[in-house]
DNA sequence: AATAAGTTTAACTAAATGGTTAAACTATTT
DNA sequence: AAATAGTTTAACCATTTAGTTAAACTTATT
């Protein structure tokens, strides 16, 4: 693993999980095990390293999905395949969500132009929706809804960690993880059933 | 309005935009129309004024619904008031949620000793949803998981509205706002659905 | 009018932080 | 062996920022 890779590796954690202004060059540093001299020196400046940080979290978000989405066509499956795929990668980077939207409020300029290169893969499953509406196989819903609804449930929990796990779970972490555990069939039959397509248990 | 309200509201609006490593002492006098010195002079520190906006502000994210509670015994009921009612409170206080998640994560330490006196009324709640599951008036469904749904469909979109606006609208700020203008008809739908609770409509 | 509370001005300190620099050292390449 | 890229050390600068202080000024209170 190279210097700048190294770099790259601690950057990406303090700044995800300190935000921009609450990441120290010095924090970055140490967490790569060099010193603030040989961080300049790799990355001329803190905007610089993370643009750098940023378009690849960004990036990450979204795309893996692409591909699934090409292979399925019925909406029941997809959202079966979806939701414990997209669960289990925001559990792997719980911060991310949060990040994205903080520095997209923070700073959308700073933003902007790095998230507008991102497309999300969306007419293909905007078509699938639609159909499932059209063949009555689904009650009457906008995409965007059901779209915005998935990604809510999957994404709140998550998010809303330190809220849920305080206020509801009154700081029981056990009964969190438990929760999560059995989040995404959950999610499954609350969406399944939502748009009125049974849940075959 | 004294200078001290001044003062609280002017930090309200900053804390809450900024956050607390983003906000500046100078800005919130600016925004307060007073100097640094009478900031100061009011509230000691940085830290003091904080807490007194912090547990204002995630006191205000609970308590109002606490009375309609007792009103209210019938959980379809008690759906249709609080969907519309929490998502226009969300709504005019757009970056609450997202502060009190924040800050939250940030530093729990900072929060956790404020958090724990505000409590959710929540038996009322969990015993009005058990008995409705008991009643077999909708479908088996731990409590906790309903209303974590409720709270991700209502928050979600308005916390991660950046993101929403961005990727999912393409900047079109007005079909965001489309969007939200039926987005509490919406959840009712769903959520009732979601619990097997038929509309009538 | 005198007193005190509230407020401003402006200068200051101390600490944190982003960024720079030069010199020395180490490992690798030629 | 010489040159070069990579790295460290440590001092340094400029800026921002929280917080302090003293003196003057203004507005109410007595």
């Amino acid at each position: 693993m190279t210097t700048e890779e190294h770099i790259i590796k601690a950057a990406r954690e303090v700044f995800i999980r300190k935000g921009f202004q609450g990441t120290k060059m010095q924090e970055i540093a140490d967490e790569a095990g060099i010193n603030k001299a040989l961080l300049h020196y790799y990355f001329r400046s803190k905007e610089k390293l993370f643009e750098q940080i940023f378009a690849e979290a960004f990036g990450q978000l979204i795309p893996t999905l692409s591909q699934k989405l090409d292979e399925i066509t019925e909406l029941e499956t997809f959202i079966r395949f979806f939701v414990p795929f997209y669960t289990n990668f925001i559990q792997k980077n719980p911060h991310l969500p949060q990040f994205i939207i903080h520095e997209l409020s923070q700073n959308p300029d700073r933003i902007r132009s790095l998230a507008a290169a991102q497309v999300f893969p969306f007419p293909k499953l905007s078509r699938m929706i639609t159909q499932a509406v059209t063949e009555k196989k689904i009650r009457p819903i906008e995409t965007d809804s059901l779209i915005i609804n998935i990604m809510a449930l999957i994404i709140f929990p998550i998010v809303a960690k330190p809220m849920i796990e305080g206020v509801i779970f009154r700081q029981n972490t056990a009964a969190y993880q438990n929760f999560m555990a059995k989040r995404s069939e959950e999610v499954i039959e609350t969406i399944l059933n939502s748009i009125n397509l049974q849940t075959n248990k």
